[in-house]
DNA sequence: GCCGTTTTCGGCCCGACTGTTTTCAGTCG
């Protein structure tokens, strides 16, 4: 059966086809489809199964057109259309247009007049220097191509927001110290607190425009400049490559939205303005510009931007309010509805950077963490947590040391004695007794439940057989969530982010399962687990489930991670009230009590 | 080809940059 990833390649590739023939439209339209369904929870298939064609037609961007190419896809494991096209045109688009500067159009021209289909064959024109020769062309575009042939070979990976955060706020604190700017702001997928970011966006406003480039460009921190002006692009020595862009403190407002709404929240916001007979752009908003056909002046307005007339902003608010919406969190803005909630004023009002009290999954050095418990916990308070759940692995998690019922109790012992001794010093900080179960294969527990019953928190999760169908996958979790034992699911899909996929499962009946019988969902806020993700927090969310934000600490530093399962919960619309952990550990351990 | 608190037809985001042009097309974010 094809998978999402496949489906959405063949779309993009059509979507190339039709902008290779100058269609107008479709290949936004087939492009939209793609990216509809790279995005996708559930598998077509599945999707195909449960609901038919209708089921396709439910889809954003998916209409009667495409919604038959998917079914044949599905059906067949062929498109005939895209393999017409294909013979007439046996490019690969893909590949010819991960090239920097070559798009469908570009492939096509080439193609046709030299028969490149391939990397291979655009490698040896260019080495042919076969390329200047083309109408249209020119050297200087032969000499971009080989550049971006070789860049070709580093490509641009994303990184992990926790492993690249620090580096960066400490960029940002510095570049806020040095005097040039009078504002600075981290925008794009960093102020949306995306899971992986590809690159790094500032927007600044400079004291003096000059110096200020001046200054960024020549930070010890890059190694490489590739741009210097009012967009100035350096690299740093890790590789990643950090815009500044300077704009006027009066469009700040429009900028700050512009810089940081992802490319579909900007599109709708721009749709919203032309509703309103205005046109938004990052420099504010302006009347919507006359025909084309008018000649120079409707020309003029088109390009620019600058006409007159053009309303400025200094604050985000105030591009929102004159839209006729509130002011939209910046993890909301990827156009998943938040606009049109916002326009209602009915946007939720979202758990806070800080909300979190304790955190419920920590390991120790009983197993494969790094630091004592009382390390751990000292860590802990200096972060201002109230209280910590030790959960080391148990005894099938061979490899990590995992405890069986005899260490835990010794354990339990020991949090024991570290409890009492905050007591008598009067610190104000508990340590919970927990541990992290594994799921077996059969849905059973490797620990007994009368040890179980003894813990404040039994977090279980799965560690093995990832590969299970999904039915038997979704059978074995909701029968490990039905012990009464268990008070919170770890990880739940096990995903690890650029490593590895997650298990299969229903969510809509695991989400029953967890409502049921009253356990939490866990938002893993380790930088490469980050699960659940956005989606499924709001599904879990709007089901009611309870969650709890934890770090999965393997060592004093990673306790820091809960940020980032603060930000992962606000891009999944959670209230500080659908986060358990936001509550005192006694007020915990009672809804836990059950 | 998709989509609709004005529309089942007639629209479809905006601007910068680059290279090749002498007024524009393609690519990118």
């Amino acid at each position: 059966m094809m998978k999402n990833i496949e489906i959405a390649q063949i779309l993009r590739e059509l979507g190339g086809y039709y902008e290779m023939k100058n269609e107008p439209f479709k290949p936004r339209a087939y492009e939209k489809a793609a990216d509809s369904v790279e995005s996708l929870d559930e598998q077509l298939s599945q999707i195909y199964r449960a609901g038919g064609f209708k089921g396709l037609l439910t889809l954003a961007g998916v209409g009667q057109g495409i919604a038959e190419h998917i079914e044949e896809l599905l059906q067949t494991g062929r498109l005939k259309k895209y393999e017409a096209l294909k013979r007439k045109m046996p490019v690969n688009l893909t590949e010819l247009t991960s090239i920097g500067g070559i798009g469908a159009k570009t492939a096509g021209e080439l193609y046709k007049k030299l028969k490149v289909k391939n990397l291979k064959d655009l490698k040896k024109a260019v080495a042919g220097h076969k390329l200047a020769r083309i109408k249209g062309f020119g050297k200087k575009t032969e000499e971009n191509i080989a550049k971006a042939l070789d860049v070709q070979g580093t490509f641009t990976k994303r990184y992990l927001l926790g492993y690249i955060y620090p580096i960066i706020e400490k960029l940002r604190v510095k570049l806020e110290n040095s005097g040039k700017f009078t504002k600075l702001m981290v925008g794009g997928s960093y102020r949306r607190r995306q899971e992986t970011l590809g690159d790094i966006d500032i927007l600044a406003v400079a004291k003096h425009e000059k110096q200020a480039i001046e200054y960024f460009t020549n930070l010890p921190e890059a190694g490489r400049v590739l741009r210097r002006g009012g967009l100035s692009e350096i690299k740093l020595f890790n590789g990643i490559q950090v815009d500044l862009k300077i704009v006027p403190e009066s469009s700040w407002g429009a900028a700050a939205v512009y810089f940081t709404g992802d490319l579909a929240h900007n599109i709708k916001m721009r749709k919203m303005a032309i509703e309103r007979g205005l046109k938004l752009s990052e420099y504010g908003l302006t009347p919507a510009s006359p025909p084309p056909h008018e000649g120079e002046e409707g020309r003029r307005s088109r390009r620019g931007g600058k006409s007159r007339g053009i309303a400025k902003f200094k604050t985000e608010e105030e591009v929102y309010n004159s839209l006729g919406m509130d002011w939209i969190p910046p993890e909301l803005r990827t156009d998943s509805g938040e606009i049109e909630v916002a326009q209602k004023g009915k946007l939720p009002k979202l758990i806070d950077y800080g909300d979190v009290r304790g955190d419920l999954q920590v390991q120790t050095n009983w197993t494969d963490g790094t630091a004592s418990i009382e390390e751990m916990a000292r860590a802990a308070i200096e972060l201002g947590r109230e209280y910590i759940a030790i959960t080391d692995h148990t005894k099938t998690l061979a490899m990590t040391g995992g405890l069986d019922e005899k260490k835990i109790r010794e354990q339990g012992k020991e949090i024991d004695k570290m409890n009492a001794k905050f007591q008598i010093s009067n610190v104000k900080f508990r340590i919970l007794k927990g541990a992290e179960v594994n799921i077996l294969k059969d849905g059973t527990l490797d620990i007994a439940d009368s040890t179980l019953a003894k813990l404040d928190v039994v977090g279980a999760s799965v560690h093995s057989h990832f590969k299970l169908s999904r039915e038997d996958q979704t059978k074995r979790i909701i029968r490990a969530l039905s012990n009464p034992n268990v008070d919170i699911f770890f990880h739940p899909t096990t995903r690890i982010i650029q490593r590895r996929d997650p298990i299969d499962f229903d969510f809509v009946q695991i989400l029953k399962a967890a409502k049921k019988y009253r356990v939490a969902l866990e938002i893993n806020a380790y930088p490469d687990r980050l699960d659940l993700h956005d989606k499924m927090i709001r599904q879990a969310v709007e089901a009611g489930v309870k969650l709890v934000i934890n770090t999965d600490a393997h060592a004093t530093k990673h306790l820091g991670f809960i940020q980032f399962g603060e930000a992962q919960a606000r891009r999944g619309w959670a209230r500080r009230g659908d986060i358990l952990n936001t509550l005192s550990a006694d007020a915990l351990l009672k809804y836990f009590k059950k």
